[in-house]
DNA sequence: CATGATTTGGAAATCGTTTTCTCGAAGAAA
DNA sequence: TTTCTTCGAGAAAACGATTTCCAAATCATG
């Protein structure tokens, strides 16, 4: 009801000096003599004044807030991301706004639209999925860095994964694990990312002197279900095959899923990659995979948005690429007739 | 450099009003004549206006802000229940500040006071550290939804799942499977939510008369890790175990996997359910687990906390509870024994 | 002790909205 | 036509901080 929070009005009034004051001493290091300071702060100690960041924000023009576009939360990937994301804004003391666009591009517009409203003082992408979007965080002034793809918005700071040699890294140990006919099942070959990481697999395999064979590729999109249909799929027109890379851990659970129910066993018949090392350690057998380096990508995108909040002065763009590695587990075995 | 925002000054100059006109129009439905009301909005279109928020903020005393504290993105238990909240906000139009804890209750602080400084209209705890921090918020008039414990903070609205019930319908569904030697890894029983389940797992014991044993549980934190070697030191300590209910998904997967390296067959030679229907998808054998409604537990605790915000009235406070659902799956068949 | 330099702290403007409050004009009723 | 009501639109006052700007007080220096 009659609930008024407490102002520095209230705490000049305790402390019997002005607002001004009471404003500098609380802001500026070393502003007042110390028997006001000694005054304010114990005034502010009584009253457990918290200062109005609304309030104080309309003057500086900083809102000490940071929005984040992302996907979903769901995925693994993007918890991993987000939270990456958020220990880093903690670190700075800064607010983070979250905003899950569910691969919705008017969802995400909406949410561009609320950050300008915010007045977020920066803003990180990823897999943002209008680049539009982009460019309208940055007419309104507002610096943004993008985490994986897209890869050509002019004068932005790109963070990302090298796709391409995730993608060759896996398929050559799977070659050299003595297999030959390699599966490949990944995302829509619409984006960047899947583009990258099937030209790392055929570049392997044309480097092992195999030629890429289109219908050993399946599409599917994130999910269990269809990595397991997708898996069914290849093996009925591809009964031959003896290794499968997989675009992401969540579809190779779904593809180890049909070849259990199908009693192909793993790796003896079938060598399994997976890739983004987020449920691999969840599978049976455990999941050779390609790690990313999520929690980095995270921290990275952060420290280049405060240094371009901070450092007002023109800052050449950066684009960062981090290497993906390899981790080798069980469902990647040398093969059995190999051994003999 | 000389970058200025457009404010609400520019368009009334570009539609020949004062600003108090384009504000009415923009927030009261039914101001002014069809004239002006075009006038205003062309100019907003033209220069593509957007509301300051801070500044609106400021005179309103609505931020449009919801804070969620959680203790991290990375647990898929959370990261559901923060996608939840997250949706649900998109959908109320409201932001979503969030702040992760890492189950550090000075990071819990932090981010109340932060919350406060923000003037977020309301505020979401989930799995909640310290019951001070949420009395704190409650200090400042700041509306707060309690998920998931503590559930004895006074005047507040409080949401969550029947945990001993969960833990007994997993027991009795372990019990009527022929099991009797029924092991528990559980996370600390310190938490409200671990001791209740607990109950129930030797509530279903006694009612088939079975006396529970302490030997046959044993405690560990959420990781994959300490379900693995809660399993071996239960192992050491009872051979003879035939079932074990593991209180959470995460451990379940340690304990398969040692389950797995040590040869012994589930559910044949040992039958293990988990709980909260995160990665039983994901493993194999596919896990039994109770399964809990975490999206709905986002979406209410949204719902609730948004009815408090608006209602200003003296509304009475609620306490929620959902049933937990058991959900079978292979890892958990009925014992060979018992078949014969 | 006088002068100049520095420090201290207050008054007032400002940030961009929303919200009274008010006045005049238009419309309705008599 | 007159009077009463309604409605449209602007002036000005908030909201709660920060930030000039300035006067007074303090200090150092010759």
């Amino acid at each position: 009801m009659g609930f008024k929070p407490v102002t520095v009005k209230d705490v000049a009034r305790e402390a019997g000096v002005s607002p001004s004051t009471v404003s500098k001493i609380l802001n500026q290091k070393d502003f007042g003599s110390p028997e006001t300071r000694r005054r304010v702060m114990e005034a502010v100690e009584k009253l457990d004044y918290r200062v109005n960041a609304i309030a104080r924000s309309l003057v500086t023009n900083y809102t000490d807030t940071i929005g984040l576009i992302i996907p979903d939360l769901f995925n693994p990937v993007f918890s991993i991301v987000a939270h990456a994301v958020e220990k880093a804004t903690r670190a700075y003391g800064l607010r983070l706004l979250v905003g899950t666009t569910d691969r919705n591009a008017q969802v995400e517009r909406d949410y561009v639209n609320l950050f300008v409203e915010s007045k977020a003082d920066g803003v990180i992408f990823y897999a943002a999925l209008n680049p539009e979007n982009i460019l309208r965080i940055k007419r309104q002034n507002i610096p943004a860095v993008i985490v994986e793809r897209p890869s050509h918005v002019p004068d932005t700071d790109i963070i990302g994964v090298d796709n391409h040699h995730g993608g060759k890294i896996i398929t050559e140990h799977l070659l050299s694990q003595g297999r030959r006919v390699v599966g490949l099942i990944v995302g829509p070959p619409e984006g960047e990312v899947e583009r990258e990481r099937i030209a790392g697999y055929q570049a392997a395999l044309i480097q092992a002197g195999i030629k890429p064979d289109p219908e050993l590729m399946a599409v599917c999109d994130y999910t269990i279900e269809s990595g397991f249909t997708a898996m069914e799929n290849l093996l009925e027109r591809r009964p031959d095959i003896d290794a499968i890379f997989v675009g992401c851990d969540i579809m190779a659970v779904g593809a180890l899923r049909y070849l259990h129910v199908k009693g192909i066993k793993v790796p003896d018949d079938i060598a399994v990659g997976g890739y983004d090392n987020t449920l691999s350690q969840y599978t049976t057998p455990l999941l050779t995979t390609v790690a990313q380096p999520f929690d980095l990508l995270g921290e990275e995108a952060m420290r280049v948005l405060v240094d371009r909040i901070r450092k007002k002065r023109r800052m050449p763009y950066q684009q960062i690429r981090f290497t993906p590695e390899l981790i080798v587990r069980e469902s990647t075995a040398v093969m059995e007739k190999s051994l003999s």
